[in-house]
DNA sequence: GAGTGGTCTAGACCACTGT
DNA sequence: CAGTGGTCTAGACCACTCC
């Protein structure tokens, strides 16, 4: 004898998968369903539940409950690394046109919304050893937020860690108001004779925190992606490592690997 | 003025943060809880399903809840390919002592189980265009199933797509019950002379379904990370298309990208 | 203002865990 | 058996959306 609550989430289910409900519908009221099914409203409200979680149904407070639309998706491929690291060496006036998230995203730089800020902190047993330097090593952390100019939440929050012996040659890094730099990154550290030759990526998937959940605009249930990025030079030295937190929701990332021939 | 069960979240999220509460420590009981803060039972537990969402507090009945303690993950690095291709071609002694899955966990056959079934099946919309194929082509649809001798749930859903004229020249690999094969699907493609060159892998996270929290035990409010892989041979062809679902609260992805040289 | 979902209560009863 | 969380009820009141 299944539970009241899955067994209303079942007959909604169906009546989704059937196409009875189709993406953008509303659901009858949690009123009317309780009346319906003969259950209160509060059990109706764990069968809502239980579909939100799945990604079928979203509620939306004062209008109702809808069958939910598939999210544009945002693709990140591991190629966009070696067209960062080509366009590192363009003139700037080229460098400029466009930047490794219109690269994702195929939109153009008017589309995108970018907020950068920089600090000075010094490394954590985490950050140092990747980096292999001792803890308390002076770095410069480096946020990043990007958003379409259309929606108000980032689809993305970087931060960036570079060691500040390390790039402090050049001043201009150490400023944050010369964001956003053409050619990024790579550009960056090429003018500190640093040649990038090799990125290791850990992607794992794990629950929100309250804050990304406040700062991504996640609907509940929704995981985030994080993606730790390090980036070694030609002498196999670590000279970034930087955290992406992602959407789980409307991230697909593209890995491709080439092997030796037999 | 704050939600009740948000304030309620608050206080035990800090006692967590804190260390008052340590990694495996039972919460005081629901009741207890509700009597301490002066609310209702159903409002103490909805703080609770918020932490639990969060991945910091585990509910288990009829005993208590609990902090969370990290669970051990399985990493799965893209080095495991050049590694599988190079093994395809070992003796078969050789071949027989570890998989891919061995690989990765750093353990032995005897601790890890496997189950893996055959089916024929024709291409839909999805899998022809990965392909390359036009729908309703034949196929091979292999599923397997990998879990630690000592755990009830297995860690890995795989569903594994060959072309069926592209392989039935070996009538071996048309046959469930020479599973396992020693060297895996490296080999199997080398006795109908096919060469992997490259190896494209699409990773999402999303929440799962009905079926895969039961399949893979998963505690709620945990997403699965999907990885479809596409094999080309040496002739740009794609030769396997695989799905293989798993649980994100345990999954380490690495990738590692290597770069042109200045 | 009418209709919707969100929060919260007070309590009954069931199911599971450990002793 | 005592103690725990899981399910479910019946309803009050609040907050939001749209007309």
């Amino acid at each position: 004898m299944a539970k009241a609550y899955e067994r209303i989430a079942d007959e909604l289910r169906q009546s989704i998968r059937a196409g009875r409900l189709r993406p953008g519908d509303r659901l009858p009221a949690e009123t009317r369903l309780a009346e319906q099914t003969g259950r209160s409203v509060p059990t109706v409200r764990d069968a809502l539940r239980l579909l939100q979680a799945e990604g079928l149904v979203e509620k939306v407070h004062g209008r109702g409950n809808f069958v939910r639309r598939a999210r544009t998706r945002v693709q990140r491929a591991n190629s966009r690394h070696q067209w960062e690291k080509d366009r590192a060496r363009q003139p700037a006036e080229k460098r400029a046109r466009t930047g490794v998230a219109e690269h994702d995203t195929g939109l153009t730089v008017d589309d995108l919304v970018f907020h950068a800020a920089y600090r000075e902190i010094t490394a954590n047993a985490d950050i140092a050893e990747a980096f292999g330097v001792a803890e308390g090593t002076e770095l410069i952390e480096r946020s990043y937020r990007t958003r379409y100019s259309a929606e108000r939440a980032p689809f993305n929050l970087v931060t960036s860690h570079l060691v500040r012996d390390m790039v402090a040659a050049n001043p201009d890094l150490l400023d944050e108001t010369k964001e956003p730099w053409p050619g990024g990154t790579w550009n960056q550290l090429s003018t500190v004779g640093i040649e990038i030759d090799r990125i290791e990526e850990r992607v794992t998937a794990r629950p929100p925190t309250a804050e990304e959940t406040e700062e991504l605009d996640l609907p509940p249930g929704t995981a985030v992606v994080v993606l730790r990025k390090t980036s070694f030079d030609t002498d196999g030295r670590a000279v970034e490592v930087s955290y992406s937190t992602l959407p789980g929701d409307r991230t697909e990332m593209l890995f491709t690997t080439h092997l030796e021939r037999w």
